[in-house]
DNA sequence: TACACGTATGAACGGATGCTCATATGTTCA
DNA sequence: TGAACATATGAGCATCCGTTCATACGTGTA
């Protein structure tokens, strides 16, 4: 039988730098539960529910008018966004109206238009006529 | 022949919240550049590339030891980190050390943070630790 | 109570994603 | 120049994601 050993080798050059940052990082968990809130704005129909629901309350349908999809992927996608509480919504008769939870929504996606506005003016603009 | 007509029909309930929204929306190719950027941190590998070149600039084997992944998968991933503009680095002889590009991918990184802060008191504490 | 309508949900399918493994590139040093 | 090392890259594979389609749920109205 053979016994493995020296298979923990993880190779590093700077010990010190591994072990100084390594007491400052985020668990795996931790790490897990940032991605998914990233991951929530990571598709371009979210992204745009988003967008819309920055300016206004809208219920399911005109939310699929304005982003140009399906009544079923909108529901899909919003059921997403409320998992990760990203938006809330108030029922009037039959009409689900949906809108954003709070302002740190709103922070999370300027501060992503933020970043590409270095590369894409547009960002830039959008930033301006969102009041940034 | 059949002349498929009333296809464009997409159903909405208030044309006029969807008319005043729709001409404040961002386009298909836009929010996919911003979905994009989302998706960059939408990894848990990726968060925690982020989190450490927050503390300092590391190589790609002192970072694999960090997060705990080969060094092919860090390389990977820190190509889409490059691609996106969200990491820069420098070759001292055949090490390249890594960093981020700007002030930016830190307040992204903070601000989702702060989205789960709501719901995890982990992150609170983390946002005091890396001073918010 | 029955139907219409707005929305939610589950299955299923095609495409995207992230890993590993093998290999290539580029730099240092003997 | 050639060996050693740090990193990059491509192929292949398993898993995940987002859509559509069919169907279920819940509310108002006849």
């Amino acid at each position: 039988m053979v016994i493995e050993f020296d298979r923990c080798g993880i190779q590093c050059i700077h010990e010190d730098a591994v072990a100084e940052v390594s007491a400052k990082m985020l668990s795996g968990e931790e790490a897990l539960a940032l991605a998914e809130t990233f991951k929530t704005l990571a598709d371009p129909n979210r992204v745009k529910i988003i967008c819309a629901l920055m300016h206004r309350e809208l219920c399911v349908c005109d939310l699929a008018a304005v982003i140009g999809a399906s009544d079923s992927a909108v529901s899909h996608q919003l059921r997403m966004l409320r998992t990760q509480k990203l938006v809330k919504f108030r029922r009037d008769g039959k009409i689900l109206y949906y809108s954003l939870v709070d302002e740190h929504v709103d922070k999370l996606f300027k501060q992503g238009l933020e970043h590409i506005s270095h590369s894409k003016e547009w960002a830039a603009r959008f930033l301006e006529l969102y009041g940034y």
